[in-house]
RNA sequence: GACCGGGUAGCUCAGUCGGUAGAGCAGCGGACUUUUAAUCCGUAGGUCGUGGGUUCGAUCCCCACCCCGGUCACCA
């Protein structure tokens, strides 16, 4: 660091503005060298980027300079640039960046470079950037020296997005997956909302909150641990499609595929119930698969979705895996085979409980392909409604697993304000005994609810989750860019 | 929270059966007008996670703690 600030010092000693202001680009990295083709020589281009090698070689030097989403070799004659511009060269380091013009042309070797014929420093790096080095074997990147601390990527994503082109294809992939399911939505006549991030009540969830004060009106407010509540009250206002996507805060641990704050996609529909909103979840899928499927360097790790997805349901498939019809079963004959599978402290769960502990480790963890679980029983399901025509207590709700994680969840939405109500306030009861995740009795959407609220369909689908299925990336850290950290 | 692995140069790592440490790359100086992990010669760079203990002496052994990763547990 001290050299380099010692170059930068002799460059403005020498007249050169270390940080510029502008550059006007023709062409990016990769269009530089779609523009040669299969020529020799090419027409004249202004590329700019990050130098990221530097081969000296006495009176000429050969450099790559990567940008966005490419990179193109740099080559430096004394004889092209003259004496004193090519001497400046010396000042430049790994990571700075330039902008460049100059002819497209092949080397001995066959890469196609531009012969610089002006160089101009766009920016200085003072601090180096953990490039590694790597060459091309057999087709595939090996990197040696290559920036992998986990940690440290993560802590400084901008130097890992900076030396790792895959990990801002990644981000972009990211960028586009949110960008399908707007363009999904809004095609089907979905409106865009935004709803509060800090409530004076939270709920639509099971979750601690964050937190905060407010200052001027001296009240706590919670950072949302869902969306849910405040959507539904734009159903009643008379929006009939709504979605928002946004972020979601619970108070609780991190780990591979939790991070406090996470993005949460939530979309209803008047009018529509469960099953409406299954094949909505199905074609929003797919047209973010394709969408994602088509970055480079990221979409070959996306499956291939097969609609329709196969659809379980939720008490035949627990009782098929535990060869007993687990609602008939007694109490203690469900216990003990929740003790056989392995489910711990089996003593201290509610029944209900009990059989959802027995659905995850005998059927969801084993779900690959995606696939609609449906029809779960009430007490797993408190905003769901009561399964039509179907037996009591079950619901109208489904969720999407694959690769035994859940990917969405949705119900058939409970609008009936006096039940409601009851749940509100057996919410409320397990708080005042010392549930923090339990929620309180909203009176404004109970209010909102006795207005009446449509038949509606509502879907959450977590982005981070969703994406990390769909490149296969088992690190939700791996997903966010400025992933919640201890400080250092 | 439990267990396992790890924390040494800017990056990736090695090592010291206990005698205050090395390599490659990056850096710095030099040679080189088609190189691509360029090459060649030279050179600099480290409170070995923190604190304590044992010892003549600790980066190494012991204890505690911190941090990271993995597995498990917890978690609608």
């Amino acid at each position: 660091m001290q050299a380099r600030r010692e170059k930068l010092e002799r460059l403005r000693a020498a007249g050169v503005e270390p940080f510029g202001y502008s550059f006007d680009r023709s062409h990016t990295a990769t269009e530089a060298v779609a523009a040669l083709g299969d020529a020799d020589e090419g027409p004249t281009v202004t590329v700019a980027g990050r130098l990221v090698s530097w081969r000296s070689q006495g009176k000429t030097a050969f450099a790559h300079l990567a940008d966005m989403d490419g990179r193109v070799q740099l080559y430096f004659r004394r004889d092209e640039i003259g004496d004193e511009v090519f001497a400046q060269l010396a000042e430049y380091d790994l990571g700075d960046w330039v902008g460049v013009r100059g002819a497209m042309m092949r080397t001995r070797t066959g890469e196609a470079t531009v012969k610089v014929s002006h160089v101009e420093l766009l920016a200085k790096s003072l601090r180096p950037l953990p490039l590694g080095k790597e060459q091309m074997v057999d087709g595939t990147l090996v990197r040696y020296s290559a920036f992998s601390d986990t940690e440290q990527r993560a802590r400084q994503r901008y130097a890992d997005l900076a030396v790792h082109p895959e990990v801002r294809a990644l981000f972009r992939a990211r960028s586009v997956l949110t960008r399908a399911i707007r363009s999904h939505l809004d095609g089907l006549g979905y409106l865009e909302v935004e709803t509060p991030v800090l409530q004076p009540l939270y709920g639509g969830a099971a979750a601690r909150p964050f937190i905060t004060h407010h200052n001027t009106l001296d009240m706590p407010l919670y950072l949302r641990i869902a969306d849910e509540l405040y959507l539904k009250r734009l159903i009643v206002g008379g929006f009939e499609r709504v979605y928002e996507i946004g972020h979601d805060f619970r108070n609780e641990g991190i780990d591979r595929t939790h991070n406090p704050e996470f993005t949460m996609l939530e979309f209803y529909e008047a009018f529509a119930d469960y099953r409406t909103m299954m094949s909505r979840v199905e074609s929003l899928l797919v047209n973010a698969a394709d969408a994602v499927r088509a970055i480079p360097l990221v979409g070959e790790k996306v499956p291939t979705l097969v609609t329709p997805f196969p659809r379980i349901e939720w008490v035949p498939s627990l009782s098929q895996a535990a060869g007993v019809e687990v609602m008939a079963v007694s109490d203690a004959e469900l216990r003990t085979l929740a003790e056989r599978i392995g489910v711990p402290k089996v003593a201290t769960l509610s029944r209900p409980k009990v059989l959802d502990e027995m659905f995850q480790e005998l059927v969801e963890s084993k779900i690959q392909v995606p696939t609609f679980v449906v029809d779960y029983p009430k007490e797993l399901s408190p905003l769901a409604k009561p399964k039509r025509g179907g037996p009591a207590g079950i619901t109208e709700r489904f969720e999407l697993f694959a690769r035994g994680k859940e990917l969405a969840n949705a119900f058939s939405e409970l609008n009936d304000p006096i039940d409601q109500r009851e749940r509100f306030e057996a919410q409320a009861a397990l708080r005042a005994a010392g549930d923090d995740e339990a929620s309180g009795v909203d009176e404004d959407y109970l209010r909102a609810m006795e207005y009446g609220m449509p038949p509606t369909g509502g879907v959450g689908i977590g982005i981070d989750r969703l994406f990390m299925y769909l490149t296969d990336t088992p690190n939700i850290r791996d997903v966010i860019l400025f992933p919640t950290m201890r400080p250092e």
